[in-house]
DNA sequence: CTGAAAGCGCTTACAG
DNA sequence: CTGAAAGCGCTTACAG
């Protein structure tokens, strides 16, 4: 049985001390630099470390260097399925280049956007990524506090931040394009209210481009909840669109669940494409087919946007892609 | 317009000499401690970060305390609905007590989990929460490493480790009974193959209680698509069980799609109560009847075993709850 | 190739 | 009630 409680923990000089050393020789073993150390000199350092079970202290070596090897991730709530899977998509992206990722969830009651933000900068964190809205003052105070930030899903480009997105105009258009394949003519939108959403846009201009009118408009929260209040006044109502694109899976799901509880039938009565290309959409029925947001691509880039910003252009917009299931009534074999 | 570039950040020793006092001082007010200010000598201080705009270096505080505020928190996959919930709960609880949540996913590819939860505690987290299933020599790690640390979701109250989850035996039974009230006889289990599912056990308990012949038990991943894939064999096969009672919410959603895929009806056919209590499974259609865990909770529980130790007991259990839904038989109006 | 030493920005016993 | 100073455990210019 080995002692417990070993009150003191193994630190740097106890290394140097057992290896023969100068702490500083040990600093330039464990971190490959920036001095070179001759070979046998390294081997007894390294030793030292196993045999001792040194571990750095990160908190020391993040004061020392202004910098935690961390990125801060401010998102806004992270049960959101397509955030969840951003999320994952970045922690693997970040632990690739060997930085922890400091989720944050900016729906918290407690405690401002604007103080998270200041909190992720107090802990050194070398980057931001923003996979929230933010308004215009937190803008302006992540600006001011001058650390790369890089926005991802959603940005203007008329702002002062590095951005990773997809180009909502086109996915949308390309939703509705398939649904016009179909020969439906009515085909509505569900989104959200913010001012300029592109994939609203998208879907304005594939109508326009096949000269059809735009069929109804609606407006709602961005969650299941929003596209199943949606979906129950849609099954009361008489007046059902032939097809709808929704701004998000969640939407879409929430959509055809209340569709379906009212007893409208999915694609048959009512077509459905959704946005995000979540996983779980194809796990209910019927499947929805879905734009798909590149998540590990945008992922990937925004990290190099963030620790290699000369790699990266300011701007990046990733293309999406249709995944077709049977929501759109297209009949899938699989 | 203010100056970028600032390149010097504010540090305490500013603020000491705008107020005036020493840098003992400042910290005495931002800490509210461990001395007592005069009332104007702090109104100086205050005054002082106002103006300068100064925030605490949270890396110099953390090797100052050997303790960062924050808590690590290691989770399979953050995308998994019930955990993704989890997650946000913790976070929520943490945050109500000023830590921050550094949450690692311990499904990377690159780098062991022991790897990784040593590198949380370098970096001085205060505590662990692990929401995944360890092997024996990493739980033997964290013991070793003599810190905080709190299961959560899962835990064998045989080793060391405090936990905190719900009675899984008690939950799967209350599952069971409800589809036995339904009169089903023929009840399958679809879980994961763990040694000591309590759950498994729970089935076979109810059924046992009620002189019933355990029906299927099948063991597949914990997933969409380990639920998807046990569906689609069921609904080719000519045996389907009445009844099934699946681990997991995502277990019973990919079960569901499968089967409705496959042309079985959902719960005409056969019924389906799932375990977890996701948001998710009450926007598929029909909804899914499901054993509920209290993950609200479950997380301030288990931030409290790690902050306040002795006011929570070493083993936390909680009751679940039956959240009716459709998809058992029953007929809810909503 | 190696080491002595200053510095990062906090906290906190100790002295007054 | 306040301050001077040591200490936390690293990194890294500087000197040799």
């Amino acid at each position: 049985m080995s002692d417990d409680a070993r009150p003191r923990p193994v630190t740097r000089a106890d290394v140097a001390r057992y290896a023969g050393v100068s702490t500083a020789v040990v600093s330039y073993v464990l971190n490959d630099g920036p001095k070179a150390v001759a070979p046998l000199t390294k081997e007894r350092v390294l030793d030292a470390v196993r045999v001792l079970g040194y571990r750095p202290n990160l908190a020391a070596r993040a004061l020392s260097k202004g910098q935690a090897d961390m990125l801060g991730l401010l998102v806004n709530d992270n049960r959101n399925p397509f955030f969840a899977e951003l999320c994952h998509a970045l922690d693997q992206a970040s632990a690739d280049r060997s930085k922890q990722l400091l989720i944050v969830n900016s729906d918290r009651m407690q405690v401002t956007t604007s103080e998270q933000i200041r909190d992720l900068v107090s802990r050194q964190v070398s980057g931001l990524i923003i996979a929230s809205v933010l308004t215009a003052g937190e803008q302006a105070l992540v600006e001011t506090l001058n650390i790369p930030t890089v926005m991802i899903g959603q940005f203007g480009d008329t702002d002062g931040l590095a951005g990773v997105g997809v180009d909502f105009a086109a996915g949308a258009r390309m939703g509705v394009e398939h649904l016009i394949e179909h020969g439906y003519t009515d085909i509505a939108f569900i989104g959200s209210a913010a001012r300029h959403d592109g994939r609203e846009r998208g879907w304005r201009e594939a109508l326009g481009a096949a000269q059809l009118t735009p069929g109804a408009l609606v407006h709602t929260t961005f969650s299941y909840e929003g596209g199943y209040d949606v979906g129950q006044q849609l099954a009361r109502g008489d007046a059902l669109p032939r097809a709808v694109l929704a701004a998000s899976d969640q939407i879409a799901t929430g959509l055809l669940t209340a569709l379906r509880q009212g007893g409208v039938r999915v694609p048959e009565d009512v077509a459905i494409v959704g946005f995000d290309g979540t996983t779980a959409v194809d796990y209910v029925w019927p499947r929805i087919t879905t734009v798909v947001q590149p998540r590990e691509q945008m992922a990937e880039t925004a990290i190099r946007a963030l620790l290699e910003p000369d790699t990266v252009p300011r701007y990046v917009e990733f293309a999406t892609q249709l995944r077709v299931r049977e929501s759109c009534g297209c009949s899938v074999t699989d």
